[in-house]
DNA sequence: CACTGTGAAGGTTTTCACAGCA
DNA sequence: TGCTGTGAAAACCTTCACAGTG
């Protein structure tokens, strides 16, 4: 029972690992060292080592790593072996630009609907999913086995949405709205704070 | 010469503190203690001391924090004493959900133009700024002083298009494309990458 | 010979625990 | 007494360096 926690600044980085490689896929090229694929996603090559040691050994030594396995074990490490149901709860401006947004799609989730409060008002041109009432949330979630929701609702709706959504059975949470969600704890939050990003570059930035 | 290094995370905190702090502030409170503080903004009290703690001393001991000094110190922290000038490139379905987003202008940032290739044929209703051709980039950013961009566009005018602001002078850059931008070390760049935040929780997701 | 796999070293960030002060 | 400020300890993560191997 080898119980070697796995860093959780790796699994980001497999996902960068996973873009690069499809990459490599399309291209047609079957080995990639260490080195390249490492300067290809912006880290030393020990830490991509390092990073595909947590999952197995998988290179040849002297030659390099089957871009095809290694692509196969990420898709299963990340839990995308199969297509994630996910829902999208708040259409407003952001919301409805990410439903907009191609990017998910393509990456392989699959965005089933978007809930709002205010579902017949909303202007629905170019999304791609049906937006519902609040109301039907609950049981499209249980019916659907959703475990995933991304949050764009006002900061003041946020804890409240999350509650709701923790207890139709949610489990991961991407979150839009400028809150702080107290969630238990088997439940994972991830914020995504578009001022606060702004604010942290601004730190950064001489003068 | 004090040269303790601050904790790159610490500064996002900073970020979530200010937050709170002008919540209680819009209330009327004038002190909050560590543990307080600290619960709002989902970190142990230890942790927002020492980060206080990079900064000076502003507590007073039995009593807590004063809010107002509290903020003030933040906002210089942050380089947001005075507004920052933004750009934002790649007038995308992404690019204009985020020009239509409130969230930046309420934080203090001035997102002064949108630039794209393409600015002709572009759907600008309800965005708020104008929307120039990208040949009018450099010239805007040297006049006006702009040191953060946002960059909306496709994969694969990412690298080229960093290239151009970094060569006129900004310094930071948020990045909303789905590569990894190569840049001198004084360039700070912060990826924000949908897919990838989903996909990461879905490894943390059981089943 | 070129590259992987990995223990050990090094660095950074978080947490503890308690002294010190209003 | 209640809360801050902070060294010291612990946890965590990255990098080094080299043995091992196709």
């Amino acid at each position: 029972m080898d119980k070697v926690e796995i860093p959780r600044k790796a699994i980001y980085r497999i996902s960068i690992y996973s873009r690069c490689l499809r990459r490599l896929s399309e291209k047609g090229i079957e080995t990639v060292s260490s080195s390249a694929l490492a300067s290809a996603a912006g880290v030393k090559p020990a830490q991509l080592r390092k990073d595909l040691g947590y999952f197995g050994q998988f290179g040849t030594r002297g030659l390099g790593y089957p871009v095809e396995v290694l692509l196969t074990t990420f898709r299963e490490v990340l839990g995308r072996a199969t297509l994630q149901p996910v829902i999208l709860v708040g259409a407003g401006n952001l919301g409805r630009a990410l439903l907009r947004y191609e990017g998910f799609m393509k990456e392989g989730f699959e965005m089933l609907a978007a809930f709002d409060k205010n579902a017949k008002n909303i202007d629905t041109s170019r999304v791609p999913v049906p937006v519902y009432p609040d109301k039907e949330m609950v049981p499209f979630i249980q019916k659907n086995n959703v475990r995933m929701a991304v949050l764009c609702v006002p900061a003041e709706y946020g804890q409240q949405v999350a509650n709701t959504l923790v207890e139709a059975g949610v489990q991961g949470i991407l979150n839009f709205s400028p809150t702080i969600l107290q969630t238990p704890d088997n439940v994972v939050v991830t914020r995504v704070d578009l001022a606060m990003e702004l604010e942290n570059l601004s730190f950064f930035i001489d003068q």
